[in-house]
DNA sequence: GAAGCATTGTGAAATGTACCACAAAATCTT
DNA sequence: AAGATTTTGTGGTACATTTCACAATGCTTC
């Protein structure tokens, strides 16, 4: 049986780690908790490799940037490993999360059920249409706009959803981060102008999707 | 006044072009489809990566790979480079695509009006749920999953977008495989085994979120 | 407890990507 | 029309990432 180790620091304060490592964390992340579902108690790069298609030098390069977390000859401890990798992005804790625009995409990242274990809770949700601010979206009444910043200065929420057409995600962004946000998942299909310091992700379907076309015959 | 360079041929049939080569094209068509819709005609690589955050070195160099596309002094027709990238995507066409899973996302894709002068199109939704089955979504009328095997094989349908729960995502994805669907856009936070020639892109906002939590102190 | 097997962590090598810098070419200015 | 200005396309270089390959280590079996 594989003893939980003791005393292991994580490292990453000295080094400098690359974007790309950091990107690839939560995709290990996630096939850990689904074999960990699966009551698998321990696994090797190369499993681990297998189910992600990624290569098990790769993974184990990785997470050697953060310290040494498996054993020779038996691989890693899943819940072990879990829990470091959770310190290091910052999620061994619940981020408050505002989402801003409740549409279809509004609407449906504010019911979602799948943040919860992950990091993340939305909390509020706003719009600036008379007729959807007041409406109720899961347990949430949809807020005015007009009371974004100060609502989310005063929450100290620190990520925000963007969900808003594409010629407003601009001008919402700039009110997000002028409330403190740091860190914003945008859904509309635009480049964000942001400062430094501030994060922004983008999700857009049809890149995806022409990116895979471009190999379609 | 720019001319309309003539006899262009698109190169890349020779050469191996590098996927993430690939991945910036879509967002240098979003930002040059934008700048046409401001009825801007010509740009340069040092405009353009200005507002994708992009530098102008790394916007030529990766155009250079398909082609000659700019003027010297004067730098690239919109218009004209729009075609171009729309040609090398293969998305100078416009794609049937399948959404599997009517609930919040496959309802939010069905009705999305953002595809369209994208290079795709929904044109049918499919659930198991026998609540849902026959509802009607935007146009489409919710169809079951018994039948997606032969409704996709007799559409032609090569892209489909997964939305259903998890646990179900690999069994659809099979299916959807064996009606020779070729290119998959998965929403399900799992990842998908699929042979050769058939490609995934995942959309996952809680990986998305996680990335960016390692930046937040 | 020794032999055999599995698997990590990691330098070194190989491969891939981004950036620099400049000749060439087109346009603009006077 | 000559010189100044702009901007491309690209060879070369610097930097980044992935893969290789193996010593070290721990587990399993007899
Ligand atoms: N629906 C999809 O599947 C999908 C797919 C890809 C991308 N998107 C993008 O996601 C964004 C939202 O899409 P949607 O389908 O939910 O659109 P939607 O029209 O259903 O919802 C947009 C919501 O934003 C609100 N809004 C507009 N301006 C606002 C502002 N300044 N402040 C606050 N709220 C504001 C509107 O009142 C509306 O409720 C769009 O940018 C869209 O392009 C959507
Ligand atoms: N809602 C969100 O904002 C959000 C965000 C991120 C990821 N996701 C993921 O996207 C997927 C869909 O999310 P959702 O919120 O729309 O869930 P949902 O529960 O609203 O919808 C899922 C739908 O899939 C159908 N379904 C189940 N099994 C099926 C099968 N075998 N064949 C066909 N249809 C089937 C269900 O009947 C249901 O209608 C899930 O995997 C979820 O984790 C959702």
């Amino acid at each position: 049986m594989l003893q939980l180790q003791k005393g292991v620091q994580l490292l990453m304060d000295n080094k400098q780690i690359p974007d790309i490592v950091v990107g690839r964390l939560p995709l290990y992340l996630r096939t850990l908790q689904k074999m960990a579902r699966e009551t698998i108690q321990v696994t090797s790069s190369l499993e681990l490799g297998e189910r992600l298609g990624i290569s098990a030098a790769q993974i184990r390069k990785d997470l050697s940037q953060f310290g040494e977390f498996g054993k020779q000859g038996t691989g890693y401890n899943i819940p072990f490993l879990i829990e470091r990798i959770r310190e290091i992005l910052h999620i061994d804790r619940v981020w408050d999360v505002a989402v801003v625009g409740a549409g279809d995409v509004g609407r449906a990242l504010a019911r979602y059920q799948g943040f919860a274990d992950r990091g993340f809770r939305v909390v509020m949700i706003f719009d600036n249409n008379p007729d959807v601010i007041g409406t109720l979206v899961a347990d949430f009444t949809v807020q005015n706009t007009a009371g974004l910043v100060e609502a989310i200065q005063n929450a100290g929420i620190k990520v925000a959803m963007v969900s808003v057409p594409a010629d407003q995600a601009q001008s919402v962004t700039d009110q997000l981060i002028s409330a403190g946000v740091k860190a914003i998942l945008n859904y509309a299909p635009i480049s964000l102008s942001v400062p430094e310091g501030v994060w922004v992700q983008y999700i857009d379907p049809a890149v995806h999707l022409q990116r895979m076309a471009f190999y379609l015959a």
